[in-house]
DNA sequence: AAATTTGACAAACAAATGTTTCAATGGTTT
DNA sequence: AAACCATTGAAACATTTGTTTGTCAAATTT
């Protein structure tokens, strides 16, 4: 047990990864231990025995998902900005928007953006112990940064401005990943027009939507409590 | 029987109501038959006796409140549509998108609007049969109606592109609204700065970050598969 | 080589939950 | 008044699903 590490793990790594696999595919709540032990070639007992439980294994898994688009937001973030601050310019809006939606949105690992959206979306329909804890530990880190680097790019925006465009962005991000596939509402709707399959257009769409969406303010203080009727009219009015 | 309607369908009402009532509290899965039973002073029992299982029930509160909002919407549409053409000029693009805020978020009303993001969220996280159903019969003639009239409120933007960016739309708005009262990520987030709740602060804060994500535009043609990276530049290039 | 630990497996267990059964009740009709 | 029918209620039923148990085999350690 000391010498096949490889060997000895192979139950476990299995059970591991088709969870990851199933999680994304199927949704949380739509993978059963027995599913998942039988497509592991696994005894359901494996997943308690290995994992301490279902709610462990989704733990693991999505903590680690989490944490590896965090790290790799995070040092986008950094290069963004360190950029910036070498031509002594604002940080680019779009850029900053490129990069978050990046994490999402990736034609080289569709899976990872998909996960997340499970997560959040979970978390969403039906908060938990774990999703908490996994949402709390890894994803608000993410979200204070960038709204401090949203807010950093986009001067004619209040922080409460900020705010809440950086919740709605997630919001259309999130709901998109979750409707992919060509079963999807919005390939239906478009009658075949969007295909939410081809990443490199749906990422374009969105940083474009966003990117538009980011851009005109009215500058409202951090105590706005509602009075900013007539805005939206005139773009960047600083 | 044939005299006392009212005291005859009394439990029925009440099993009615109080679903709703939890439907849009604990979400649809969040629900018990028991504990619904309870709470309208019924028995288990009578849930499927007169509704004939839970998703019946499901079905008959969530199309009522998806063809409720439908019937209002278009009615808003119409209007904004027949005033335009009185003046001679293209809808305006802020009134449109008010309008289809206006059902999901309204201050007299706040229970339609979250009975809505729960379908909505729930046909997205686990299709159903009676999901599918109510989305198709309910809520697709409105998308389809409202993409028209995006489409002509901005001729800047190519067909393709007004379908991607209601959708986002539909996204950004849907997940605020899952996102309702004081644990909200939002409010946590912002330290107390928005406050979901406030529907009126969130309404001016949806139509202002939308208002802006329609304005700008690249002009893709239908046929379009992904070549727009300059876009989002210059405001309205046509 | 013996003892111990690890891992796998079949089966059983336990809890939640939608649904059904069947007898009792109360009003309605004849 | 008697028959009838809709409604109610307590209990049982069936299914799903996460988890635990007890046994056995293999590997490791002593």
């Amino acid at each position: 047990m000391r010498l096949n590490h490889t060997i000895e793990k192979q139950t476990k790594s299995r059970i591991r990864h088709v969870a990851e696999e199933m999680f994304a595919t199927h949704g949380i709540g739509g993978v059963t231990t027995r599913a998942l032990a039988e497509k592991a070639g696994a005894n359901t007992a494996a997943v308690n025995y290995h994992f301490g439980g279902k709610d462990n294994l989704a733990t693991e898994v999505f903590r680690d998902v989490a944490h590896r688009s965090t790290v790799r937001r995070l040092a986008n973030l950094d290069r963004i900005e360190t950029e910036a601050r070498a031509n002594d310019a604002r940080p680019d809006l779009r850029a900053v928007i490129e990069s978050f939606v990046d994490a999402y949105v990736n034609e080289d690992d569709p899976r990872t953006g998909l996960l997340l959206a499970r997560l959040v979306l979970k978390h969403r329909v039906e908060p938990n112990e774990w999703t908490r804890a996994v949402v709390r530990d890894e994803l608000d880190r993410v979200a204070e940064r960038y709204v401090v680097a949203l807010g950093n790019a986009t001067p004619q925006l209040g922080p409460a401005e900020v705010h809440w465009r950086y919740h709605f962005m997630v919001g259309s991000i999130l709901m998109t990943l979750s409707d992919d596939g060509p079963e999807s509402r919005l390939q239906r709707l478009s009658g075949g027009l969007c295909k939410p399959a081809d990443k490199r257009v749906l990422r374009t769409q969105l940083v474009d939507f966003l990117t538009g969406a980011f851009l005109i303010g009215n500058k409202a203080g951090p105590d706005d409590d509602g009075h900013p009727e007539q805005a939206g009219g005139s773009p960047v009015d600083d």
